[in-house]
RNA sequence: GCAGGAGUAGCGAAGUGGUCAAACGCGCGGGACUCAAGAUCCCGUCCUUUAGUAGGUUCAGAGGUUCGAAUCCUCUCUCCUGCACCA
């Protein structure tokens, strides 16, 4: 049978509206849990199949836990601040703001048609000023704290999004946005975070959480901690510092490379030298709008000398490009012998390489392994690994050097010269200076009259940034950059805790109940970015005593990535997108999320097939069909052993997130019911298992049953382990294989052209009554009658003897 | 290059020391029903062999540990995903 499901569908997403039965609040007598799918930046293009199986992955979870009698709250919203709406706007000549509440408009139909139990009344949008403000807010929090700070340096900045970038929007030397667009260093004022302040408590807090492998790994990369020595060069007289983790081969510096990018390369280059550097950094700055991979190392001599801080050696100092500007110090002390780039500079400029630790061949390549140490005066004969802690030690004594702990991690660049995001709160005045926006004042709202085109927006609005000062009186600007959207992300989980304040960030109280996030999902792209944000704006709010916990994200789940039918990742420039909202209008909602989740782990890529929602759709109508007229029996013990396996199987799969295992138990679970004598509450336990993947049609069919409330609500079923009777499970085995043996015989006596009409089994003594009891099961998948003797009766029909063949657990078998 | 993950039937995917030729789904083959098609139901689907048997070859490849390995160890190959001159 089919159904309609569109009516049923809209039916049940009225009634859980209206009832507002996915609404929560904070009760101290039930336990909480928080599940979280990543909220979506709301797209022109609607949302796609990737949302809806994230979407679909929590909702599960979700409806698993609430009727497990947890308060769940589920929550959504909109990232909705961004480059693309800016651009897609200026692009049809509208406006980002008109273009993104149709965006979400649309984002919320096909959210409320997957059939999600959100808390809609919690919903929430960046770009709404009574969310924004709060970014605001907590900015200027930062900056009294002194967390906020601006800062000319060098850095990226993206050609096409015409905006700068941070670090970990940064991939592979080009945008995050763009791929085919090289990054630009420029040399700009920008506004930062301090986000390296927590370096080493994002780097340690990351063991405890209950991630993926690969996450936290990715994340410890990132922050890439190590330790190492500084020490002091003297170069024309000034001092100058360098880090290394290797001061075992300190004897063998030949050379010393500062970094292009260094603010005072100028320094370090004497009068003779200035030319050829400056042509060698108008070189480098050509070769990088050219699109090479791996850049070769080259450098420039500055003229410049350091002493070596124990021999004394004159040390001839290069600039290169090979050295990265604001790691470390931005120089480095050369040891071509023992670091291959090193020696590929020092091969290149024919450099002296001096051996220093044996081991090696280093006249063929550099030998970076450890060994004994040669050529480094009193040193000579100590490990790498004494000489590292002699060596420090000199240097500490001679105070030239001391231990010290290096980061990857850099501060995050929040400013942007771009529209569309929540105004900086900051006022420049010519006489009070930078000071922020006071509190009572905010939010700084972003004005709808802005001119599109060349350079930020916001300076076209004189209204906007011209204003007095709020100390002097005086005339005063304001800023007119905006923050980085990933601002908006690195909180919003909080404020679902209490959406709708308007007196303050949130109530800590609400926090406390709600907080953290017990099952976050989303996709792994937001591993360095997002992720590392979020985790620092909780320690950060901790420290501000507004939060009472480390960490925002207890688990994090990664769903795979969707994949069309031609196995490429689903992509608008592949052409292989799959619309969800065309699938739920052709198969429904349910038939979609069962089978978003029956093929695979939900950890892995999920490829599309339209055989294989076929499948699922096919499976619902048979369970349709099975509850269509249901007939209430006594259920026998063997129903209630099956269906007490299956609930116990079934909850601990969802609860591993197993979700394809959980389908095929219930697909099991429904094969085997039909035909059988089934009670009215084995009947109800089977929609509520069903109904975490296919809620509209669990409703429906509890309605069905007689129920007047929502399933959705309901608890789910307990396990009663004494029912469960793993003999049954045997008898069950023992039917199949002799069905399949009958089956088996049955073709082979055919191949040889002879009738087959009946069957007759012979069984041994104490099993006889399980083959009568499913006589009829073996009679109707075979196809033939059946006749049943125990082996020892004397009359029975038998005549080539099969008795004989009788074992335990296999029958003998005679067809004729 | 470094790090993480993966490689099981035509495909997707279970199985992580013995009961596994491998659940389940898709595809494919056969049968029932039907005037027919679809839907539905049943059977089969590694190879050889057979009245339900027996045997063989398997879990990317090669070794090893073990009484016993798809599952543990070593090496190699392939694919995916990150990071990539971080001193």
């Amino acid at each position: 049978m089919s159904y309609n499901f569109k009516k049923l569908e809209a039916k049940w997403q009225r009634k859980w509206e209206s009832k507002k039965i996915f609404e929560v609040k904070e009760d101290g007598k039930k336990g909480k849990f928080y599940v979280l799918e990543m909220y979506p930046y709301p797209s022109a293009s609607g949302l796609h199949m990737g949302h809806a199986f994230n979407y679909t992955i929590g909702d599960i979870l979700a409806r698993f836990k609430r009727m497990r009698g947890l308060n769940v709250l589920h929550p959504t919203g909109f990232d909705s601040f961004g480059l693309p709406a800016e651009n897609a706007a200026i692009k049809n000549k509208s406006h980002p703001k008109i273009f993104t509440d149709k965006a979400i408009k649309n984002y919320i139909k096909q959210m409320k048609m997957l059939g999600l139990s959100y808390d809609w009344k919690r919903m929430l949008m960046s770009h709404d000023p009574e969310y924004y403000k709060w970014n605001q807010w907590i900015f200027l929090k930062m900056f009294e704290r002194g967390l906020v700070y601006r800062k000319k340096a060098p850095v990226n900045f993206c050609p096409k999004c015409d905006t700068v970038l941070a670090n970990e929007q940064v991939h592979n030397g080009k945008c995050w946005r763009h791929q085919d667009t090289d990054v630009v260093i420029k040399n700009l004022e920008q506004w930062f975070i301090k986000t390296t302040k927590y370096s080493e408590e994002l780097l340690n807090k990351v063991d405890s959480l209950d991630w993926p492998e690969r996450i936290k790994i990715m994340q410890k990369n990132w922050i890439g901690k190590s330790q190492g020595v500084e020490i002091e060069f003297e170069i024309n007289k000034e001092k100058w510092k360098i880090f290394t983790t290797r001061p075992d081969t300190l004897f063998g510096i030949t050379f010393m490379v500062v970094s292009a990018q260094h603010s005072k390369l100028m320094d370090l280059v004497t009068k003779e030298q200035k030319n050829e550097v400056e042509k060698f950094l108008e070189k480098i700055k050509s070769t990088r709008e050219k699109d090479i991979d791996v850049l070769e190392k080259e450098g420039v001599f500055t003229g410049s000398y350091a002493l070596h801080p124990i021999t004394k050696e004159k040390i001839p100092v290069y600039a290169g490009n090979f050295v990265v500007a604001d790691y470390g110090f931005g120089m480095v002390m050369a040891v071509p012998a023992h670091d291959q780039r090193d020696f590929d500079f020092a091969k290149k400029y024919k450099l002296p390489i001096k051996e220093v630790i044996s081991g090696g061949n280093v006249k063929k390549e550099a030998y970076v392994g450890f060994g004994k140490l040669i050529n480094s005066s009193d040193f000579n004969g100590l490990t790498s690994d004494e000489s590292k802690e002699h060596i420090t030690k000199t240097l500490e004594f001679k105070k030239l050097g001391r231990r010290v702990i290096q980061y990857k991690f850099r501060d995050w660049l929040v400013s942007r010269q771009r529209y569309w995001g929540t105004p900086i709160p900051i006022i420049y005045c010519n006489k009070c200076g930078i000071q922020g926006v006071k509190e009572k004042d905010l939010p700084v709202k972003l004005p709808e009259k802005v001119k599109f085109g060349k350079g930020n927006p916001l300076e076209t609005n004189k209204k906007f940034f011209e204003i007095k000062c709020p100390k002097c009186k005086g005339k005063a600007r304001r800023e007119t950059d905006t923050m980085d959207t990933f601002f908006d992300s690195s909180w919003y989980y909080l404020r679902f805790c209490d959406s709708k304040n308007k007196k303050e960030i949130f109530d800590k109280k609400k926090i406390k109940y709600w907080m953290p996030v017990n099952f976050y999902t989303g996709g792994a792209e937001h591993a360095c970015m997002h992720l590392i944000y979020a985790r620092f704006f909780t320690k950060f709010l901790r420290d501000i005593k507004l939060l009472d916990f480390d960490e925002p994200f207890t688990k994090l789940f990664n769903q795979g990535m969707v994949h069309g039918e031609d196995k490429f990742v689903m992509s608008k420039s592949r052409g292989n997108i799959v619309d969800p909202t065309i699938v739920i209008n052709k198969y429904g909602a349910d038939i979609l999320r069962f089978f978003l989740v029956s093929t695979g782990s939900p950890d892995k890529d999920f490829i599309w097939s339209e055989n294989g929602i076929d499948g699922s759709y096919k499976f619902v109508n048979k369970l349709l069909g099975y509850f269509f007229k249901p007939k209430f029996e006594k259920s026998d013990e063997k129903v209630q052993s099956k269906i007490n396996k299956t609930v116990k199987e079934v909850s601990a799969d969802i609860e591993n997130l197993k979700y394809n295992l959980a389908i095929i138990k219930i697909r099991n679970l429904l094969d085997y019911l039909q035909g059988k004598k089934v009670g009215k509450k084995e009947l109800e336990i089977y929609i509520k298992l069903i109904s975490p993947f296919a809620p509209h049609i669990a409703e429906e069919l509890w309605e069905r049953l007689g129920n007047k409330k929502f399933i959705s609500l309901e608890k789910w079923p307990e396990v009663d382990e004494s029912k469960i009777n793993e003999k049954f499970e045997k008898e069950e085995e023992i039917i199949e294989k002799t069905i399949e043996d009958i089956n088996n015989v049955v073709k082979i006596i055919k191949d040889k052209g002879k009738n087959v009409n009946k069957i007759y089994l012979y069984s041994v003594p104490n099993e006889f009554n399980i083959y009568v009891d499913n006589l009829t099961e073996i009679e109707k998948r075979t196809g033939l009658s059946a006749k049943i003797f125990v082996v020892n009766d004397k009359s029975k029909h038998d005549p080539e003897n099969k008795s004989s063949k009788a074992k335990p657990g296999k029958p003998g078998i005679y067809l004729e």
